[in-house]
DNA sequence: TATAATTTTTGACCAATGTCAAAAAACGAA
DNA sequence: TTCGTTTTTTGACATTGGTCAAAAATTATA
């Protein structure tokens, strides 16, 4: 649980009373590859911290799997439409590796909100650096060309080629398969 | 100012120490057509509550105006981005219309943060929801044709089309003004 | 290994949308 | 109203990237 903490307080130091509240709370969960987190349809009421392996989130669109996201080694994972509306969940999330993961239900999370201000400001800093990341990918999706956002990729995010298949990575950039691998031919 | 503290307690209700403390921050601002609330490489220091009037933020690519967002009556205005980290802003906040805003400076709100948990939850709150707002913009932007992407503003945001230049919506939507405007002839 | 299943690459073609330039329309100020 | 400016539309053309199908390469399994 240290290496859950130190994550946690490089968003924000907590108190030793958070922290038990929070050690409570936190479930950990071992799954193999390939294994879901979440159905489409299904309301996401968990969040997950991931402390080891690889995941994505997609959904079908014309009959295709749409890459919503990959969540890595310190990634907060979860639904966030469904989790913080209620709503049923348009995307299912996956296994990409066998994955370690801290589970947190949202009663439990709505309990501690109420309980410390310190955890609520957390979860305030986590959005506004979500919020950030989101921003950066929607300027990128809105503009670049097919290359750029390759080129980016390699740049920023280069643990994603190596650890995802092509097909994942392609529709994740809002690109078609072939597209990509004719541009990494280039390369 | 009464109209301020209905809009903010849609969100989450306060209680009346914390609208005092509010209260003493927000100042009212009447701006004119066409003025400045912010100039990209300034840092934005200011939360705006826009009470009535539209307002786009935009960023400069290729000798373009990208218009990034619009802001119209009871949405909150910044340059989150520079709000947030408190690096100079990519973008430029200019009102289309004359305006009446609430402004808070972001120490002010650090302040308030600090002193009152609900106040947190109240921010952590608009960010959840302006979260999952960009994220559909994320998702139209990715994978909708030009035509869908016109059709979804005429369905849920006609007022846009309504209140703004046609070439000031052309670039929020991700197409050419060219573009929207033969989409627009088939209508 | 050998075989099957999956993933990636390649080729041919096409549709959607961008670009540039000019005309038309709408808007604003004198 | 009229003239000048700004915005929107239209036309011709180029280009990016999508689609479908098949081959090649890689990975998994018996």
């Amino acid at each position: 649980m240290h290496h859950l903490f130190s994550q946690i307080e490089n968003y924000h130091p907590l108190s030793a009373a958070a922290k038990e509240a929070l050690q409570d709370c936190f479930k950990k969960i071992t799954l193999s590859k390939n294994e879901s987190l979440l159905n489409e349809g299904q309301v996401c009421k968990q969040l997950y911290f991931l402390e080891k392996g690889a995941i994505r989130g997609f959904y079908n669109l014309d009959g295709k799997e749409i890459t919503h996201w990959f969540g890595f080694e310190n990634d907060f994972v979860t639904s966030f439409h469904s989790f913080i509306t209620g709503d049923p969940a348009v995307e299912n999330i996956q296994l990409l590796e066998g994955c370690v993961l801290w589970s947190i239900s949202k009663e439990q999370l709505t309990q501690l909100l109420d309980q410390f201000h310190e955890i609520e400001r957390l979860v305030r800093i986590v959005y506004e650096k979500y919020y950030i990341r989101l921003e950066e990918r929607f300027v990128n999706a809105q503009f670049k060309t097919a290359k750029e956002l390759y080129e980016n990729l390699l740049e920023q995010t280069p643990h994603i080629l190596e650890r995802v298949p092509l097909g994942a990575v392609a529709s994740y950039l809002g690109i078609s398969q072939e597209t990509l691998s004719r541009i990494r031919s280039q390369f």
